[in-house]
DNA sequence: ATTAGCACTCTCAAGAGATGAGTGCTAAAA
DNA sequence: TTTTAGCACTCATCTCTTGAGAGTGCTAAT
């Protein structure tokens, strides 16, 4: 357990290098009115605090900067709660000011916003369209065999896939199909609609439609295809101007590593309520190992719909994006709501 | 009017910049055997090709690189065309292999295989949706007072806005709508869709439905919102392993720019057919003084449709990247006839 | 338990050669 | 007249040294 002097001095130290990203020594610390101790001791506590691994020395004389199991404590134990600033406040709002009526231009706007206040880099997942249900389906033919399926979400959200038609299929019975299938598939949610499509659907369209088997392996494909959640990002270039990233090898890693889309998904928790930090090599991702990403998620109406994440540096100012993010994903699941279940 | 000799000179020194991203030195040179002169001759040629703005020095004492002008007259001089590799051929025959039907993913799959072969960013601008054509329009009304429209155009492409619906309007007087619609603005560009439905379709709706003004506030400012061309990237990280961009200044530069949409469109020359170099200051845009851009474009049938665009560094390989663009530009256009006009 | 003092360590920046690639110029060779 | 050899000179780069500065650990005094 640690003394309150050792609390104080480490809170201190991670403070102080968040701010300067400068190792910080000893005389340096004892300067500030919060620490009324002399130099020497504080050498002390930070031997102490080094031996039980929250700090570290880059280098045998240098001052000490957190170690991941320090930053750790400091965002478990030490990072006291804090209020938006107004000015903070005031650009938020005018997010939600304009009264935009796309969703996707909201999160992006989201995004855009909240690296531009953090000057950090922003991810923003978008809504989970498998958990939307359908509201109503649509097939038009565009040629003599091909056509395009789309799929209207209660959220508005839109989905569409071309599929090949099979030859001499009748308008007539393109026409009762989109029929059946509005009957039987409204209300379903996306993710479970190729298993309804097969299970259930499939015995009725048997019945009405020729050509069934082919028809199915085009349209079912087409529509079973992969319903990625969007990701959309804030200013992409900011984490380079952050001074751990002067490295050239770094910078290249982590512009590599967002642009495969692929990887951005580990970096988020498992969709949940609250806000998770990660830090370094939390994120298990060897690109990101100064960084930490700090993820909160948003709502409409009650079900979670996306995630907001925020990546940093090791040394980022925690307590403030805590609180910018949580201010925005609680703002955001406001507007989306609004947007969506009517003002 | 420059020598024969000159000519040669020039062209060796811009080849091997190109391999080498050194200065090249006399010396050097006259090793090669297309150079049977001695490093004095060479020398003073190279004096004289620098007189005339052709090199550059980096220091009083360095070898010669090419200045913007050399490149200048490289492009247009001295580029003779070449023959894609087989090994080439056959990676760029595997993007299409696959027979997508997307015409997205066929796009996002070309941008990626073209960095990938060049080692240089490829931008692709989507299919030029202005030039497309309705097919049919649908309204999916969600709430009491909001609703999706629906463009479908006869290249496949799905467009669809939310708008706010007048309160008490019935499902017969929308549907009417969606008829009126339908038989009016089908066929009809979408460029010219605001000024069709103001003009003339408008005239209609006014007879056969009630709060047409409302309606048509919203609706219309929905369907005529901004049409964008679709951007897709290959390779944004690319750039950045050119010892040129070891200068963190300029990476940042070049990612900052790269996320700026809007910057994106000024490289590109107005939709021409062919293959359109761009060196250095040509682009007109601070960030991209040591990139070249090389532009081509893509057409579905008869008509241009979008943009394949190359950023690689002023000293890129130009003659690699016109020939596989030109490979490239043409094998997308055949590959997206094929999807939208039917195989 | 705390602090002052001191020797020690390490980084960083500036300066001094040394090296090497390359140039321009001049005079000799072709 | 054109080409080439030779030579002095320039500049970037690498390495080595040196000194300053910031910081530490340890010991002894408070």
């Amino acid at each position: 357990m640690l003394t309150n002097r050792q609390l104080l001095i480490l809170q201190v130290t991670v403070d102080d290098f968040i701010q300067t990203a400068q190792p910080v020594g000893s005389r340096q610390l004892s300067k500030k009115e919060e620490v009324p101790f002399s130099p020497a001791t504080i050498r002390n506590e930070m031997a102490d605090l080094e031996e039980l691994g929250y700090l570290e020395k880059t280098h045998t004389s240098s001052g000490r900067i957190p170690s991941e199991k320090g930053y750790r404590f400091y965002v478990d134990h030490l990072l006291t709660p804090q209020l938006a600033s107004s000015d903070d406040m005031l650009q938020i709002q005018s997010v939600f000011k304009e009264r935009m009526v796309e969703t996707e231009q909201v999160i992006q706007k989201t995004a855009m916003i909240l690296s531009e206040l953090t000057s950090y880099t922003s991810i923003l997942l978008g809504p989970d369209v498998r958990k939307h249900r359908v509201k109503r389906f649509s097939i038009v033919p565009l040629t003599s065999d091909s056509a395009v399926a789309i799929i209207i979400t209660d959220s508005g959200h839109v989905e569409n896939r071309l599929f090949e038609l099979p030859q001499g299929l009748t308008a007539s019975e393109i026409e009762k199909m989109v029929n059946i299938l509005n009957e039987q598939l409204t209300g379903v949610h996306l993710h479970e609609l190729q298993n309804v499509l097969e299970k259930e659907t499939s015995v009725l369209l048997k019945q009405h439609m020729g050509r069934y088997g082919e028809l199915m392996a085009s349209f079912g494909a087409a529509i079973s295809g992969p319903q990625e959640e969007k990701v959309f990002y804030g200013g992409k270039s900011k984490l380079l101007h952050h001074p751990e990233f002067s490295d050239l090898q770094k910078a290249r890693g982590l512009i590599t590593m967002m642009d495969q889309v692929n990887q951005i998904s580990t970096l988020f928790s498992p969709n949940q309520a609250g806000i998770h930090i990660r830090i370094g090599s939390e994120n298990n991702l060897l690109e990101m190992e100064d960084c930490s990403v700090i993820t909160a998620s948003y709502t409409i109406g009650e079900e979670q719909m996306g995630s907001i994440a925020i990546i940093g540096p090791t040394r980022m100012d925690y307590r403030r994006v805590v609180t910018l993010l949580d201010v925005m994903s609680s703002d955001l699941s406001r507007e989306l709501t609004r947007i969506l279940r009517g003002s």
